[in-house]
Parts: structure tokens; sequence; C-alpha cells
DNA sequence: GCCGGGATCGAC
DNA sequence: TCGATCCCGGCA
């Protein structure tokens, strides 16, 4: 079943948990390919450091500002894109990365994307992987979520016990919010990008 | 205009 | 450990 509006529209501290287990889908000319999110970092523009939209609304980071259940893609390093998911009511600038997920359904199709020679465990354990093996980039700027193309359902229940928690990756810069436990995964799985501190 | 830096990845 | 590579934001 297709996640609603009303999913979203929570703060993004409840949602990131509440993402694993979930079936990210992205339905292209080229085919349906779609993966398990084991991994989300959430982000709280109004208190966090961290955040792109920490002290700051602009063209970039207008959809996060917007109530929850679109889409946020950034470009990265000049190279890579990043997925995130808009969470929270109407002028609140919050947003949860969506940083690995377990390949489900288009697995050559992802295979072709990321290139013939990437081993399995790497097409999508990092949130520039899974962008590329999605075939997500700017493209999916402020895509409605509850759409037809870009989407996200129910797939499998998550026990308590699998659940990790952690400080997020790469956002030492951020100063006390370095040390937020803001990074969720689940635990034991292979294909989250980092090991948890 | 110009300049600095980044929620990454993969080759060395 | 380090380089690729480019958009964005801040400042002039």
């Amino acid at each position: 079943m297709k996640l609603t509006k009303d999913f979203y529209q929570r703060s993004a501290l409840e949602v990131a948990p509440d993402l694993l287990g979930k079936l990210l889908v992205h339905q292209t000319a080229e085919g349906r390919a779609a993966g398990m999110i084991v991994e989300a970092e959430a982000y709280i523009g109004a208190v966090d450091k961290a955040s792109h939209a920490y002290e700051c609304r602009s063209v970039r980071t207008e959809v996060m500002y917007q109530a929850g259940g679109l889409a946020y893609v950034y470009l990265i390093y000049g190279m890579y894109h990043c997925f995130n998911v808009v969470t929270g009511p109407e002028d609140q600038a919050e947003a949860v990365l969506i940083r690995a997920l377990e390949p489900v359904e288009g697995l050559e199709l992802m295979q072709r994307r990321r290139g013939a020679k990437v081993k399995v465990p790497n097409l999508t354990s990092g949130p520039g992987k899974l962008c590329q093996a999605l075939a997500i980039t700017k493209a999916q700027y402020g895509m409605d979520l509850t759409g037809t193309a870009l989407y996200l359902e129910n797939y499998r229940k998550v026990k308590a016990a699998e659940l990790g928690i952690s400080t997020r990756i790469n956002v030492d810069y951020a100063e006390e919010a370095k040390d937020f436990p803001w990074r969720f995964y689940l635990r034991g799985n292979k294909f989250v990008s980092a090991k948890p501190r």
C-alpha cells in the first residue's frame, strides 16, 4: 500500500525510523526499479546546523518548507545526487535523507545504470549509489511522492530489536549537531552504507 | 562576477 | 587517503 500525506506530515524524527522497511519505487520509461529502505537520516532546518535549510530559505531549499510528501533532490560534490523525503507541516523545513536500500525489483536495470562491474552490495549501499540505481536526478526535485512515478509503499514490518540508531554520516562540520542521534538503520543489513559509531 | 565548500564515491 | 567536479550561497 502506498504511503499517504498523513505519513509524511509528521516530524522527521518520527518519519525517519518509520521509513525503514518501506519500499522506494521509481517507475521510468526504462522500467521499474525498487528497493527497501535500510538507512535514513533526519534533518530539521530550524535547529540543525547540518541541514541545508539551517538559516537558509533559498531556491534549493524551498521544497523543504513545503508540507511533507515531496521529493528533495540535490547534487553533492558536483557528481552525485541525494534523495530526501520532505516531512512535517508547511513552513517547517524538515527532510529525511535516504542513505541506503536493499534492492528488491529491477536488479538488471540497477546493474545497467550503476555499471556492469559493480557488485550487488554496492548497487544501492549509499545515497549517491541508490540515486544512480533508481535514476533519481534533479528532474525529480519537488515531485509528489503520492503520485505514480516516484513513491513509497509498505513492504515489511521492522521489529524494535532491528532498529539501530547513531549519529549521522559526514556532518562533522556541524558543531553540536554532529552529535545528534538522528541516523536510523536496520541492524545487520549488509546494504547499510557505513558502520555506526 | 568570483570564490569556497560540500548530507559522496571509488581508485590508489 | 585523496581527487573528481559543479551547483549554490555569500560577498563584492
